[in-house]
DNA sequence: AATATTAATCGTAATATTGCAATATACAAA
DNA sequence: TTTGTATATTGCAATATTACGATTAATATT
């Protein structure tokens, strides 16, 4: 039904499933890697870089602004998006504890 | 438009965010969890051990086998699937690889 | 063979996501 | 104040995802 049934898991599953769903779409890992690229506040330029239009874009970065990774600061007539570092650090901690489980035994039962 | 314009973005940040969708749902977190701590073939508990119908559970472990994170063998009536840790280990690396970058300067320039 | 068990597939409904045109907003410059 | 520039919001169309009931396929068991 398009509906997640949130209710039927651990609030760490949940918690991890929407950071890599916000990781989960092309644009916003380029827009990602433009900001870390650049390296220090861009402001209008993705959408010149990544081919969409500009509400998609302001969208895109919305999304990652409501989840923390990114903030914007206004900055005349334009505004000036960067990696909040800390943010990010949390979040790649918390997905890197998941993402470097490994199977106990040689694993591979199958 | 509901589809996403993967020709706008390169290999990588396709392939980024593919698996990063594959995560993006927490059945999906909640399966890998599973079989990481069971860490042996499992059958058919996972229907059991989470609380969704077995479609849909078998929908989801067709997404996470389609992109080789998960295996399974046919083992009597029962399916028998596990992590496969080469294509996991992979995977991961590929994903820590991004998000281990950090903000060169101080960042936050915001 | 008939029946039971397990998991995949089909069909469908409900909701979410993606993308953009049009518009609105906010500020700067003239 | 008007004009231009940059970004956000709204509204909508197209497609994708999630979920499940019903069914099917495959194998065991009796």
């Amino acid at each position: 039904m398009g509906i997640t049934k949130s209710d039927k898991f651990t609030d760490e599953q949940n918690r991890l499933a929407t950071l890599a769903k916000a990781l989960g779409h092309p644009a916003r890992i380029a827009i990602l890697m433009h900001l870390f690229k650049i390296d220090s506040c861009i402001c209008g330029d993705l959408v010149n870089e990544i081919g969409l239009a500009q509400p998609t874009i302001s969208q895109h970065l919305k999304e990652l602004k409501n989840l923390g990774i990114i903030k914007g600061n206004i900055s005349g007539t334009s505004i000036c998006y960067c990696i909040d570092q800390d943010e990010w650090t949390q979040i790649t901690t918390l997905l890197n504890q998941f993402l470097s489980q490994k199977t106990e035994g040689a694993g591979n039962c199958c």
